[in-house]
DNA sequence: ATACTGAATATTTTGTTGATTATTCACTAA
DNA sequence: TTAGTGAATAATCAACAAAATATTCAGTAT
């Protein structure tokens, strides 16, 4: 088996703990034992327990920007109609990660607090699929702005809530499905070439 | 004494060493006997000790909505100063909390997790201060938008950042006020009437 | 060299127990 | 009745040992 096959053997075996009993709970151990090795072999790959787990994070927060990039080349949604799309799609992933899959956000809270960098270059990488989307409305005709760097951070900024698992408590996800809609109209507004 | 009196020689020796020492550091036996009574006689005027933290969260909160209704109140900015100044108090207000007096913030945490409906009546007053803030805009001639209830609502959704703590490691001060201009005029831009 | 292991060590977590602290209550003083 | 107390009880915290776990390392097999 090659190197590779093998990290990505450990990164599967600590996906099914981590979201089955969470980071915490799951023992080195545990992941190597499911790879049939003993818990030194896995330093061979990585480095220690965090890093497996920013191995698996930068996975899953590469698929959750798939998702909003497949939203950002749409053709067929106008410029406005993508970025209510972009917010709600952020707000149900974190909704979910709350609500239906708590255990991995263990996780994501460990690389919060641990790893920080696996959290900014997600935020980066947000960060560019807005610019993109700002690019493409551009193209279309449909908003206007100075500068377009300083306009996609501000986004990010302004939907920030819409990240944060913790604020999940406080409203329905039905409030914050109105509060995202809402917010995006107010951008959106200032964003419009012509004003509704 | 009045009953009322005893009440907020109460509050006062709870600020003092809630300040000091932090919420959880100090004892009801220390908050009495700074008040020359016995601990059993502080149940006389609160149910326990997270309501003498919520007497005092509600004051501290009420002097930071104080000092946004005298933004609000101002008639020498204009609206999109105004709305300026008050994220920018709002986000100092945070900053300050994490770091000049973190001690205090144990008492917000505290109340956040245990008594919400603290936060929440901060939340409903500052939305009402916006709501403030955007009808003296409409008056003015500067901003228009259709529902003033849903763009207040709008409005504190976007800022949510500033109210943060926990946001507030990641980045340095500097970089928050950057953040809270371009936020800004972000949103200025879609409310004003005149696009910029 | 490369892939691996068992056993040793270092770090973290868990569990327990004593001490502190919050809260209640029966009571006194005015 | 109102303002207060000391002492009892209940809940929480802190410290420390024991157990579990992460990480390292010396060494084996190929």
């Amino acid at each position: 088996m090659t190197e590779l096959d093998t990290r990505s053997q450990i990164l599967i075996a600590a996906e099914e703990r981590f979201s089955l009993y969470g980071y915490n709970k799951t023992t080195m151990v545990e992941i190597a034992s499911d790879c049939n090795m003993s818990a030194a072999n896995l330093y061979r790959f990585f480095d220690n327990k965090l890093d497996i787990g920013a191995g698996l994070a930068n996975q899953c927060l590469a698929e959750k920007e798939n998702e909003l990039a497949v939203i950002v080349a749409d053709n067929l949604m106008t410029s406005a109609e993508k970025l209510h799309a972009f917010v709600v799609n952020i707000l149900h992933y974190t909704y979910r990660r709350f609500d239906v899959a708590p255990r991995l956000s263990e996780l994501i809270e460990a690389m919060t607090i641990q790893r920080p960098e696996v959290m900014k270059s997600h935020r980066n990488s947000t960060i560019i699929l807005l610019r993109r989307l700002l690019e493409q409305s551009v193209d279309a005709g449909e908003f206007e702005f100075s500068d377009i760097d300083a306009t996609a951070e501000a986004i990010n900024t302004a939907i920030t809530v819409f990240y944060l698992p913790a604020g999940m408590p406080l409203f329905s996800l039905e409030e914050f499905e109105s509060k995202a809609k809402s917010v995006c109209d107010l951008l959106v507004n200032g964003l419009s070439k012509i004003k509704t």
